[in-house]
DNA sequence: GCGCGTTACTGACGCGAGTTAGTGTCACCT
DNA sequence: AGGTGACACTAACTCGCGTCAGTAACGCGC
């Protein structure tokens, strides 16, 4: 105890935990100086019991391992809520969770964590409308149409729809769409209901043979772009995710055409490496680090009683590299 | 209060922590039927404050922001982590650190984390050695020669060495190495050590315009390709990551030189990408999800108080894709 | 000199579980 | 019947801190 500082356990836990009583400077700077000089540091369980919170966020991500590993915006999304959490003084606790194995309501329940980010397929969580239900603070990372917790997302129909804007203003018409998940996936189905309404704004046709399902890895998007090759060849194609943009160009040179000379390619998500693909890929910015600040914010704010708008929506923006040209005439 | 079982107290924490004290079957499935009935989750900061343990293992990634969002092997790293936590019943609490900003010494002294790995740049963090002093548990992921605390790491020499003898078996002389970062990384001297141990095992010279150091991302190593090619052509290229394979490739392409017709690459790490890179990577396999793994089980022997080796090295193994190919007769 | 309010603190309770020392019960043996 | 020990359980203390109610000292006006 730190009390060494001649004063009572009390007055140092006002001075530590910022308490605006009515003390002065004078013995404020002893507390402080004492505790810096033993080292002093308050036992956070104790704290947690004491004070009814445990100054924790959790982060739930509801995805396969596979998923887990090829996400590269992963460590940028919690870059971000970590940093909200620092602002209050919180800090981050993961729990990655294959499906259908493990539950995380007990970290919540148990007040290990004060709330929780869930992220993920989020359609067939009982667990997550239970939580949510009980009362407890949650922040959806994503979208769950129906659900009454908050969510923190990127706007996917607009971001989607502008990346086929820019396609077609390059004078794009037969445009394929590959989708970045099966359509059971909200984002995946977003991302391809922005795709139509892009076209339908143009006026252009949508083509049932342009368009093909892709999964979590560039094979995936290989074998789609293949699967419309077999059918039609495109002029520019709007991959729904970078990872899915990579395997697209692959299928494209083994097709022999060049990109961007004979085919466009626009991912989405802009991943570190987007940046270096061979040609430099156009996509759209997905704000990984704002996202987890974002639903990190919300997520405290919740906790904290204060109101938090039931959908936030993130804008994107489209970063132009090499991938995309104007149509050949 | 679970005691609505008819027993008191103590025996519900007996049961619920499985000590081995004597409870008839009939009671502990009382309070078992009556924990699940009331739908009962001990307090965890209750837990932690009377055992004197908070179930928790911190991850300290002690980075700047853009390697954190770069590394693409993280999220794997971090599922092998919460995997040895959950098989003790930890759970994992992740500090993403931008140095000489934030502390984590506090995580662990205020018991918030019965001790931490730590990654990162290991050289130059006080902090470190303080709380190793200290007697705290601390696992170093990497390699911090002279430290006390024990490390768990892939043998970089070793594993670079692989990857040159499989350029040379191949039959390529004049071998090229980019680094993965500065030297002052000891993964990166250590891989440069392992090129030079396998070409002085072949009998061949070290020409040091063959090599050049690189950084974190593919721009450097495009970089730093370009510059070996100002002076000198070489005949294979050892990459000391997939990331700097990337750029590496793209400087080769730019030369007007094919990969593997003309110059083989080898990467190093196989991160998820590495498969569609075009070629498809020939790569070191780096085990991530092992390698957390392995820090979670010794960090828990730690804290258990058992032994723990100083150094625990994890073998890699080779990926052999398309870049690289056997000399050109 | 008294009452009142403000400032600057402190004592003691309680958070919810783990744990120790101790109590009561019962079967079995002498 | 009395003693013994294993068994089954419990009361009460403890962890370290937040917090509320309470107190003492002091200033100020009349």
């Amino acid at each position: 105890m730190a009390s060494r500082a001649g004063v009572s356990r009390t007055t140092v836990s006002l001075v530590l935990n910022d308490r605006s009583s009515s003390i002065p400077d004078t013995t404020r700077q002893r507390v402080l100086n004492a505790a810096r000089d033993l080292d002093y540091h308050p036992h956070h369980s104790a704290r947690g019991l004491a004070g009814g919170r445990s100054h924790t966020l959790a982060l739930v991500l509801r995805q396969s391992a596979e998923q887990i590993a090829g996400d590269a915006l992963l460590a940028e999304t919690l870059r971000g809520l970590a940093g909200a959490a620092r602002s209050a003084h919180y800090r981050v606790l993961v729990e990655p969770l294959t499906p259908g194995e493990a539950t995380y309501g007990d970290l919540v329940r148990s007040h290990r964590a004060d709330g929780a980010v869930v992220s993920g397929p989020l359609f067939d969580d009982p667990e997550l409308s239970d939580l949510v239900g009980d009362g407890f603070p949650i922040v959806i990372q994503g979208n769950l149409p129906g659900s009454s917790a908050p969510s923190v997302d990127i706007d996917n129909v607009a971001s989607a729809r502008g990346a086929v804007d820019h396609l077609i203003e390059l004078g794009h018409r037969r445009i394929a769409c590959i989708t970045n998940a099966p359509l059971t996936y909200t984002s995946a189905a977003d991302r391809l209901a922005g795709y139509r309404a892009a076209l339908e704004g143009a006026g252009l046709a949508v083509d049932h043979d342009l368009i093909e399902e892709g999964g979590f890895d560039a094979a995936s998007g290989h074998r789609a772009m293949a699967a419309v090759l077999a059918r039609t060849t495109p002029e520019a194609v709007f991959a729904a995710s970078d990872v899915i943009a990579l395997g697209v160009i692959g299928a494209l040179r083994e097709a022999g055409l060049a990109v961007p000379e004979d085919v466009s390619v626009i991912g989405f998500d802009d991943i570190p490496l987007a940046a270096y693909f061979d040609p430099p890929l156009t996509t759209v910015r997905l704000p990984a680090n704002d996202l987890g600040l974002a639903a990190g914010m919300a997520l405290l704010d919740l906790i904290a009683g204060r109101d938090v708008p039931l959908r936030t929506l993130l804008a994107t923006r489209i970063v132009i590299r090499s991938s995309t040209a104007p149509r050949a005439t």
